[in-house]
Formats: C-alpha cells, structure tokens, sequence
DNA sequence: AATGAATGAGAATTCATTCAT
DNA sequence: AATGAATGAATTCTCATTCAT
C-alpha cells in the first residue's frame, strides 16, 4: 500500500505556496514549476493536485478569502460600536493595500481575470460568493445599528453595504496608486460622517 | 523639426491600434505582431517607436484617459443641476463596464500593472495624473452645488469627489462580475439620496 | 502453481482493456493509468503483470487474432462452396474496417510497429504467426477448391493464399480512406471473376 | 529590407528534412527540435513556416508522392511491353520496403494517420490525390495492353489498376514482416500469371 | 502482492526582441 | 527608415516508470 496523502488538504498546502507567489508576480507570471519549486515537490506532481493551472486559482481565492476575513475580523476585534465598526471597516479596508500590499495584488489579478470572464466555473462561483460574503457581514453591522436607534429604520442596509464594500475596494485601489499624496484616515472620517449624517434621524 | 513631430503623431496612432487589442485580450496576451499588422506596419517598426512592449502602456493610457473623459462628459450633457450630474456620473459609471466592457478590462489591465508598480515612470505617472484630474472635474460640480447653495458649505469637496470617483471605480467592479444580482440603479439612486441628505443644510 | 496460471489470466484480462483502448486511440496516445484505470487496478499493479508498456502488445496481437479470426470464421460460416467462401473472404475482408474500424486502427498501429521493427521479440514473433496462419486458412479452402475440381490442380495454392491475403489488407486500406469514392463489392467481384478464369481449367 | 526568403521552397526544403526523419522515428516520434536542428535552424523558426506540427505532414506528403513516383518511373523505364510493366510494377513494387525501408516506414505512418482520420484536410486531401494518381496511372497501362489486344477489352481497367494497386501496398507489407520466409517474386510471378490467363482472349 | 504518490524528461508552442539587408 | 527572418528562453502539460508502504 502507497503513502496516502489527503489530496484536499495538500492542495490547500500547494496553494498557499502558490498565493505567496502569484501575490508577488501575478498568476500570469508564475510558472507551475515555480509553484512546485517552492513547495518542494516534482513539476509533475502539480498535476496529481490541480487538474491544470487555472484550477489552482479558486484554491487561492478560498484561501485569500479565509486570510482577508480573518484580517477584517481581527481589525474589528474590541469594536464594539456598530457604527464605530462601519467606520473602522472603511478606514482599515481602505488601507489594507498598504499593509498587505501583496494580498492587493493578488485581489486586482483575480478581479482581473473575472472581469475578463476568462475565469472557470469554479473560480468565478468562489470570488462572486466572497463578494457576496463580504457584503452580508456589513449588512448585518447596518442592521444592528439600525436596532440600537443609531441610525434611521428606513435606511436600506443592502444599499449602504454594496456601497460601502465597494467603496472599500474602490479606496483601496486609489490608495494604493495615489498613497503619498491622499490623507486617506481623513477622507475616510469626512466622508463616514457627512454619510452618516444623511442615515439618522431627522 | 518635422521628422520629431511625425514620430510623436505616430506613436498614439499605433498607441490607438494597440489599445483595441489590448481592450479584447489584454495586454499580456497580445503580440507586437498584432499590433504592427493590424497598424499596417512591419514587426520591427515597432521599435522604431516605441523601446519595448512596456513603453506602449502610457501612451495607451493617455488614451484611455481621453476616450474615458469624452465618455462621462456626453453621459453629462444636457445636465444642468449639479446634483443631477453627480446623480448620473454615479449611476452611468458604475454602469460603464457594462456599456464598455472593453474599456473596462483595459482598466482593470491597468489598474493590475499599476498596484504592482511594474510598470515604468512614464506610465505610472500618466495613470496618476488620470486619477487626480478625475477627481477635480467631480469636485468642481461639488463646488457648483455648494455655489447654488444646494449643499452646505462645509462639504469638503475633495473628501466627497475622492470618494464618489472610488465608489465609481468599485461599483464598477462590483457591477461587472455580479452583474444579474445587482439592481445597480437603484442602488446608486437609493445611495446617492442618503449621501446627499448628510450633504444638505440641517 | 496456481499463481502462474492466474498471472497469465490476469495478463489476457488487462489485454483486453488495453485492446479496447487502443483501438480507440492508438498504442502511443493510450496511458497506462487510462488501461489500470478500466481495468480497476492501481497504476503500479501494471508492472506486475508487464515489463513495460511495450509488453502488452504482444498480448494484444494474440487476442486481435483471436477476434479476427472468429469474425472471419463467423462471415464465412453458412457459405459451403470453397470459390464462394474465398469470393466471401475478400468482399468481407475488405470491408472489415468499415465495420470494425476499431480493430483496423489497432490493426494499422500494428503493422506500424512490425514494419519499424521496434516491437519485442515476442510482438514481432506474434505478429508473424497470425500473418502465416491466416495464410494457411486460405490455402486450405484453395485446397479445397482443387480437391472438388473446381480449379486447375497446377495452381498454386500458397502463392494464391498469400496475395489474396494481402489484397484484403490492401484493399482494406484502401477503402477505408477512399471510401465513398469505391464501389469496393463491385471491384472483389469483378476481379475475383478474372482471377478465377486464369484458375480454371483451360 | 529583411532578406526576402521564398517560403514556398523553404516549406519543401524544411519538409526534406522532416521527411527524413519521420522515415527514421515516425511522426509522432520525431521533435520538432530534432527537424530543425537537422535543418540547421532555430526551434522557432518552424512556425514561420508552418502553423504546427501537423501541417508538415501534408507537404512530406506531396514530396514522398514525387519521390514513390520517380521510383517507380525509374523502373519501368526501358520495359516497353504493358504486361511486362504491369509485372514489374507488382515485382517491384512489393519488393519496395526492401530497398526503401525508410520510404515505407513514413508510408504506413501515413497509412495509420489517415485511417484514424486524425490528419488535417490538406493532408488526407493530399493522400487521397496520390493513392488515386498512383491508379490512374496503373490503369492506363493496362488500356494500353488493350489497345494492343494483349488482353480482353471486357477487362475493366479500373478495377484490375484498383486492385494491382491494393495488391503492391499489401504485399509490401507482408514482405516486410515475413521476409526471409516469402519467395516474392516468385508469389508475384505466379500470381501475375495466373491473372493474365484470366485477363486474356478465351 | 498491490498501490498510488512522486518524478522529471521531454513535447508543442509562443513571442519579445535583434539584426542583416 | 523600415522590415520580416530568425531566435531561444520560457511555458504548460503528459506520462512511463519507480518505489515506499
């Protein structure tokens, strides 16, 4: 009897592997046996995990969306403020390009590549339900605003997370491009508090 | 100096083949030989104009950024109110990838080669000089809106124009890849009101 | 030793797959893992019923003879008179990759390898036997045909056996990639009739 | 100005060398890489001159049809009489992959690629103009040996040609297996002359 | 005995760039 | 100045075979 190896969680081994890399020079631009170098393992091998080099791509999207919601979790951890932690999200999430420049470039390829609709099935149905996800965990911080009288009960909770999770990626890109020359902390204020004004009571 | 001229004046006719391609299939996927043959030209030529494949980005940029401008400025005309042109730049640019698919993957193109600062001096300050100027035709409608005392005065401009050109930009993303599940008007509509309620006189 | 004698039913029994498989798709483009696979034995099981992928071949040539004979046997069944049965054997024979296409692309692959002289020994040895066997069938109904003083006792039986032999493959061949463009029952008649008039006695 | 190349001979000068080697390896066996280094030229270069592997075939194709010809031209040259030529194309015919072992090694190569109709439809084109040349040109002999009554005018030249033809290929194929144990010209001798009995004037 | 994990040589193909003309 | 012929590094992917378990 071989060596039985858990194909699911050395997948997720290799990808990690491979998000490192496609974080540092793209999917493009890395090669299989760049990946497989780096685990340690045969070029050969890529192919008994990943049936061809696209389908290691919605791996990395799982993972990246583990890693990105871990990072926003932690960035709200002792928030506890519901608008406090809408405002945190923008300000931090806006920001998240700086500090971990190489998750960004990994998320512009995978927007990218699903824009351009060249993705697979597999991919394409993992980055839309992390858009998705995200969304969800802001509407719900909306709702419990909305429950604690701090903002206005016909405020569309929907509305404000799209925009808001949106708002996050567009800032993030523009940050990342313009960083010395924009005062992000304060655009990130100015702009939550004239919003906010518009969602409470009159 | 005629000869300099006609050198110059080539480049962005090139540049305007290039970006056609580099709109259908990006920029990584496309050849010089595409180029050059749809230019009319032969392969080598390319060199004469440009010092590597990379060099033709900014001038494509440049582009870009015209065709884009003449875009929103026909989606504006014909509207007055400033309000209402916020109104629309919001909701037509979100919608623009829809529109302009091609534009869009070449943004998304660029946006990708911009985050990972590959790109040369020449482009990536030709970029940045597109985003800021976006940004000032918004404020300057800002700035209509408070002169007719539609808003108040204490708006920062610059804050709401940063942000509603990133909302743009990420709505877009957004829009382009969950595109059935999004009621894109409605949400800009619904968005819009709220903001603008935090924008007006209490 | 009854593990001796179920290695050699083992090795038939992969034969057979690794025949279905082949004739589908050709010796080279087929994969050992493709035959275990269909087998529904592990990859490395292959090598202990053979010593590399070549060896099954041989194995293969013996069961294609085996096919190949019964059909012959089963299309000549019913038809008594030995002229008729080699009027039989040719239309039949040269028609026999428009019925059984699978087995002729086996059947080409083979000769391919024979005529490279790449085989094993014992392909090359396999290969040869089915050739001289066939051949001998046909003699015998020439035989046949003399015995019952249907043909002049002076032909010569082998050399007949031999090039009707050929003349199916040739034939076969022939038809198989001229198909619509040959009347193939018209021409084995026709020429079966003129053969069989410089057979008879004068 | 680049050096101007005539791609129409370089095609043929390349597939000379290609031709050679597929005679050796097989198609399927032989690099691209060992094509071009035989052609003393870059691995790249191929694709100038072809649009892949496969489109090579159809030209090697076109060159051995000139050079099988040539063959076979060159051995009938100085037999006057049509029945003679008739005899000795079958003689010498058959004997071919004895002389021209690599010739006969591309052609059954060819005989399999086309049988599985896995070639492109300029190269079973081409396969197809040859086979039916080759008939052609069998079948004008033995109009001739009408003309000169040597034989019937009810024998239908086309089928006899047909079936000559099918014949050589068959033989050849056999002889190239069982060689030392096949007396070939004297099979081809006999069996040529029973045939002419069968062909001539009752 | 049986197995499947691992491997790496090798295949076809692409393409930015150079350079002789 | 213009060109296209030539190149070779690099890429993805396949697969026979080995070997530890």
């Amino acid at each position: 009897m071989p060596k039985i190896v858990d194909k699911v969680s050395k997948r997720k081994e290799i990808a990690r592997f491979a998000m490192e890399l496609f974080a540092q020079n793209g999917f493009d631009r890395t090669a299989i046996r760049e990946i497989t170098a780096r685990a340690g393992m045969g070029k050969g091998t890529f192919y008994d995990y990943f049936v061809n080099k696209e389908d290691i791509l919605s791996e990395v999207v799982q993972l990246m969306f583990i890693e990105w919601t871990e990072l926003i979790i932690s960035k709200l951890k002792g928030v506890k403020d519901p608008l406090m932690q809408l405002e945190t999200l923008l300000k931090e999430g806006a920001k998240l390009g700086d500090e971990f420049k190489h998750l960004m470039i990994l998320y512009v390829d995978i927007w990218r590549r699903s824009v351009r609709k060249k993705g697979s099935k597999k991919f394409n149905r993992r980055f839309q339900s992390f858009l998705l996800e995200s969304k969800k965990v802001v509407a719900d911080i909306i709702e419990k605003a909305k429950a604690q009288g701090m903002i206005r009960k016909a405020v569309d909770s929907d509305v404000i997370a799209t925009t808001l999770i949106a708002l996050v990626d567009g800032l993030c890109l523009h940050y990342m491009v313009l960083k010395p020359e924009i005062d992000i902390d304060g655009i990130c204020q100015t702009f939550f508090d004239t919003l906010l004004q518009g969602m409470k009571e009159k």
